[in-house]
RNA sequence: GCGCCUCUAGCUCAAUGGCAGAGCAAUGGACUCUUAAUCCACAGGUUGGGGGUUCGAAUCCCCCGGGGCGCACCA
């Protein structure tokens, strides 16, 4: 193109899309109000007339189609020739066309930036997965749904963040590098930091530091952390994915039960305007207070046989090898209880139901139960047959956890690699105090997927894991 | 890691063993009220890559690669 300007180093709009389209509404037709307004985006449409042309700006507000005669538009012939995809900056007059259209009048304008390949198809958009992800700054032009799944995910975010603050937790940031990975059942990525010459781990939770915090006297603290697991992809699954975890001194697992049946019906209703959604073409009633039911209650629910502690190990195996349960001799009742109840109940839930009750045996973190022996006080919110959080009453006793911690280091050093391992300095920490606290891990993106409707995890985070792109040299 | 499906023009898709096509985008032209504008013209391809079967392969077979779904692992 010869008769362009050069591209200005800055660029000052005045109104948006959406602005006008809420500041000007209904004008009628034919109406020429006066008002000068500059706006900027990227032509997404354009149609010729002759000495008159249309066009559709985009801005991330909306669209605002542009009307460009060629007796009032400068270089004419050059505004007809932009390419569907150009940044352009606009000035000109709010206007209504013949058909009520509500428009801007193409009275100066400028290129912004020239897009050297071709937008996709105007109409169908993009439907290969793969170049959605790989190349989202086009999917964000071309798939509405995109955009709006990423803007209700930065407003979750945000308002989350404030109604927390709102209940005096503070939020802090806890390392990364981990020397001794912690706070959950996972394997993690290892690399290596040259000056120390040692191995750190990528954090598959921030938990452990976090109540170093709560020791530490900080006694209501989030973080919504970046965490990353080495382990499969799937549409449920990212290797780094978000998690919200908060610690509540002097609360136990029943204040935490109330605080994310409250956070997520505030969030329900802030983002799709009631606590009642429609998830997957299916109604999903989140309205508190949600159903608690034991382990062994949703077990039994399914297969109609109670079992517990109590069921002797024998049996237990026996109903694990009917359900099609792969387990090993080293499990105890516990264990075969938990693997019995995610492969048979959990996905049977879909209006959210807390889990409660989870054995010692699989609970390392968690509060011996006040009532139940060999139980914790622990909970997980199932929504939609996912899990969505994992909960509980903090363990406080160093001694405990120094049994709870070797115990993990014999299960990994026999051969369980998302064992945890023993750290000194979390139960030197513990050695120090930590009142009764009660903590809180939300899967961020998987709230997004619930309150988005969306199905993929894919299409909540903005950058998906994939295999790195072959042959995009030069 | 295993199984199934998929890959055709920049994008969305046809062609199922017999001349690789359409719409949009691009390019040239017509049009002063369009709404995915319309109309005329013109271009656009190593059918993901390699090998094989066949007179003939986008199509059938094998290997490799990308992606999707399911299983496993996990949140």
């Amino acid at each position: 193109m010869t008769d362009r300007s050069p591209v200005p180093y800055r660029f000052d709009p005045d109104a948006t899309a959406a602005g006008l389209k809420s500041a000007y509404g209904e004008l009628g037709e034919g109406v020429e109000t006066g008002d000068q307004v500059v706006v900027a985006g990227r032509l997404m449409l354009r149609r010729g007339q002759g000495k008159l042309v249309f066009g559709q700006l985009a801005d991330s507000t909306g669209r605002i189609q542009l009307f460009a005669p060629a007796d009032v538009t400068p270089r004419f012939e050059a505004f007809g020739k932009l390419s569907l995809g150009d940044w352009i900056g606009v000035s000109g007059e709010v206007m209504t066309t013949r058909k009520g259209e509500l428009s801007i009048k193409v009275l100066a304008w400028t290129v912004l930036a020239e897009t050297q390949r071709p937008f996709p198809d105007k109409w169908h958009g993009l439907a290969d997965p793969d170049t959605r992800y790989r190349q989202r700054y086009v999917d964000l032009w071309v798939t509405d749904e995109a955009r709006r799944v990423f803007q209700l995910r930065s407003k979750l975010v945000s308002l989350t963040r404030r109604w927390l603050e709102d209940r005096g937790f503070m939020e802090v940031e806890t390392p990364v590098f981990h020397p001794i990975p912690g706070g959950a059942l996972a394997r993690p990525f290892v690399t290596h930091h040259n000056a120390l010459d040692v191995d750190v781990y990528l954090r598959i939770a921030p938990e452990l530091y976090l109540k170093r915090l709560v020791v530490g006297g900080f006694e209501r603290v989030f973080e919504i952390a970046r965490v990353f697991r080495n382990e499969g992809l799937s549409a449920r699954h990212n290797p780094e994915f978000t998690m919200l975890e908060l610690y509540q001194a002097y609360a136990d697992w029943t204040d935490i039960m109330s605080l994310v049946e409250e956070l997520v019906a505030h969030l329900a209703v802030e983002l799709t305007g009631g606590t009642v959604v429609t998830y997957q073409g299916r109604e999903l009633d989140l309205t508190a207070p949600w159903r608690r039911a034991s382990l062994s209650e949703l077990i039994e629910e399914q297969i109609g046989v109670l079992v517990g502690l109590g069921t002797p190990i024998d049996d237990m195996r026996a109903l694990c090898d009917q359900y099609e349960v792969p387990w090993q001799d080293s499990y105890g009742v516990g264990k075969l209880l938990l693997e019995l109840y995610e492969k048979t109940a959990e996905a049977a839930q879909w209006n959210p139901v807390f889990a409660i009750d989870y054995p010692v045996e699989v609970s390392p973190l968690a509060r011996p139960h006040r009532e139940l022996a060999g139980m914790t006080e622990r909970f997980e919110a199932i929504v939609a047959g996912r899990e969505l959080c994992n909960a509980f009453s903090e363990l406080l006793d160093p001694a405990v956890q120094r049994e709870r911690f070797e115990d993990q280091a014999r299960q990994g050093e026999a051969g369980d690699d998302e064992a945890m391992a023993v750290d000194e300095d979390y139960l030197r920490a513990l050695d120090y105090g930590l009142p009764p606290t009660g903590g809180l891990g939300i899967g961020i993106d998987r709230l997004v997927m619930l309150l988005a409707d969306v199905g993929t995890i894919r299409d909540v985070v903005l950058f998906p894991t994939l295999r790195p792109e072959q042959d995009l040299g030069e």
